[in-house]
DNA sequence: CCCTGGCACTCGTTGAATGTGAGTGCCAGA
DNA sequence: TCTGGCACTCACATTCAACGAGTGCCAGGG
């Protein structure tokens, strides 16, 4: 922020970043290409049209800015972004007000499910753009009760409450029948052995103990803890990516041509691409950003995508995220998914 | 069908209807407004352009058709629609090959939400439009199992399998607590008066032994029955009308600005608008058509409604239908509503 | 009386010509 | 190194004319 020619860490002389940040702000605000007499205008920079003329020719050669046409002005380019976000952007932290009010929205009294809902709606009625919340792995959850059922011949039903509130079934089938008593007694045992923990460290408690247990009592364990892996939080199954407010991209000019929004519409039923999407962002640090094509799917070329992960008891179970043009604004669609992944994570654990 | 002038059963005179029912073939099909020229040629009368444009002027003027600008072709009004699926149109039924692909994804061994989900996808696969299939009330499922497993306190987690592998939880808050020996009783109790029957029964049932039960197990039963008829198929309450195929309606012409679609994607994610539509059909004897401002929703202006419920048992338990643009080719579009709310019942029926 | 061909008329659509304005690139001078 | 000036480029809007599909109406013929 001191030299004037250029700074070492970019390559990139002081005034071409102040020129290039000016640029990203005022198309993300207006939408429209900015050319030289606006920059000068707005930059703070006393310098003339011409002047910012050349800067921008640079910054053109090196693939930040383009011109969708001649006689336009100059709009970002993903790369532009990128620079922008990397190291131009400076994150205004939300306000405390604004804190309060998505709080006040993520309490831990919710469910699971009522919590991840509301996380995406907030997420959506926030950005003004898509929201979306992948369910938080079940690991974490504290495993209250579990109940066997006997359904008929080799069928069981196990039922799991977590979180001494939410209930999760799943139909076993056995490799040979067992008595109303036998049932019984395993359940019994397994509830000694493991009501509180959460699932994983069920699951490691159930491995040290295995062998000291009698033999054909192994199996109906082994299916618990099977039980126990895929049960997946709330809903039945696959089915654990929650999408608010995909409507909101329509009003977005850059988005608005039928074909576009019709492959977006069909990556939010379809799901598998951000699944994936979200998957791979599950290890990453904090925030995470895709500008256009970085996101690696054809259907988000012209959006951007900004991911937290959410974190209870220190573990990541989860992440979620907003969908938008790649011309949104970053400085604080960056907060606020932070925020709310913060916040969904801690009203989860305070929830135990 | 045979007098050449006015038919006493529409005050319209069969030229009249055949060349409605000709332009409106020719509509649907190619989707441009028709002239009077196109007309002479496809409508079979051997008539010259200048007298089908009378005809056509008193087709006008009965507000059955009109045309979009002075030198263009005449459309049919929802009016025009309405007279043509009410006497004009063919309903041509399926041929055995496509009833037959049909049958092969709506089988028995399927669960309810499998059928359910399977039908939306065939309603909107086949017709190119978006389906939508209201979930079966719950009443003609077969409860197999009623379980009660404590919680905590007064709070009861109670179990019902139905139909031997579906399964639904409800937490029950009770007026007192009960023992675990109570509630097995009162489980066994349930079970050996209420097995087998569907839920409606069941409920009959209980009110008719109310009276010669002890007094503390009352409001138990209650609780039960109240459960029993909260109770909600498969999904968690209330979400409870499945789409498929809402893409599908990006592509016709007539709804494609993005507005509408806007509008219709929020119907579609609001839900409450269409599901009071659809639970005004559940009454109705088998198709039911909706006409542009028929369904009485603004968001619906521009589309039509076709739907049809299915029933269970000779009982009706839900509402199926497709949404689409008004010019859509009924003739077909009707049988296969139709056959696929008679399969889906079937399904459902012989599973139990 | 109904049907038909003819004709004038309407009106959207298309395409070319034109002007306008925003913005650029480059150059010469301070 | 910055700046004003100037020619140039395009997208966009406007105008205009030609076109064509289709209508309404009328007068003549079966």
């Amino acid at each position: 922020m001191k030299t004037s020619s250029t700074t070492p860490s970019s390559t990139l002389s002081e005034r071409a970043r102040l020129l290039l940040r000016a640029l990203v702000e005022n198309y993300v605000r207006d939408g429209q290409p900015v050319g030289s007499r606006t920059l000068a205008r707005t930059a703070g920079l006393d310098l003339s049209p011409a002047s910012i003329r050349n800067v921008m020719a640079d910054l053109e050669d090196l693939g930040l800015i383009s011109s969708p046409h001649a006689s336009a002005g100059r709009v970002p380019t993903p790369l532009g972004y990128r620079l922008f976000v990397d190291s131009l952007l400076e994150v205004r932290p939300l306000d405390s007000a604004e804190v309060r009010t998505l709080k006040q929205r993520l309490t831990p009294d919710m469910d699971t499910k009522a919590l991840v809902e509301s996380a995406s709606d907030l997420l959506s009625a926030v950005t003004q753009m898509a929201g979306m919340v992948r369910v938080p792995r079940p690991d974490h959850a504290a495993l209250s009760q579990i109940e066997f059922l006997r359904l008929s011949g080799r069928q069981v039903l196990a039922i799991l409450v977590m979180n001494k509130r939410e209930v999760q079934n799943r139909i076993l089938e056995l490799d040979r029948e067992y008595s109303h008593a036998e049932l019984q007694q395993m359940a019994n045992y397994l509830n000694q052995h493991l009501a509180g923990r959460n699932l994983r460290q069920a699951r490691e408690q159930i491995l040290k103990e295995m062998k000291a247990v009698r033999e054909h009592m192994n199996t109906l364990m082994l299916a618990a803890i099977e039980l126990g892996e895929r049960a997946c939080c709330d809903d039945e199954g696959g089915d654990d990516l929650i999408f608010a407010g995909q409507t909101h991209l329509m009003d977005y000019a850059e988005l608005s041509s039928v074909e576009k929004l019709r492959s977006l519409f069909e990556a939010f039923t379809e799901k598998r691409q951000l699944l994936t999407l979200l998957d791979n962002c599950i290890n990453a640090e904090g925030v995470q950003i895709f500008i256009g094509q970085e996101s690696g799917h054809q259907v988000l070329d012209d959006c951007s995508v900004v991911t937290a992960p959410y974190s209870v008891g220190g573990r990541i179970v989860g992440v979620l995220g907003v969908i938008g043009p790649t011309r949104m604004a970053y400085e604080r669609v960056i907060p606020v998914v932070d925020i709310t992944a913060r916040l969904l994570g801690a009203a989860l654990n305070s929830r135990n």
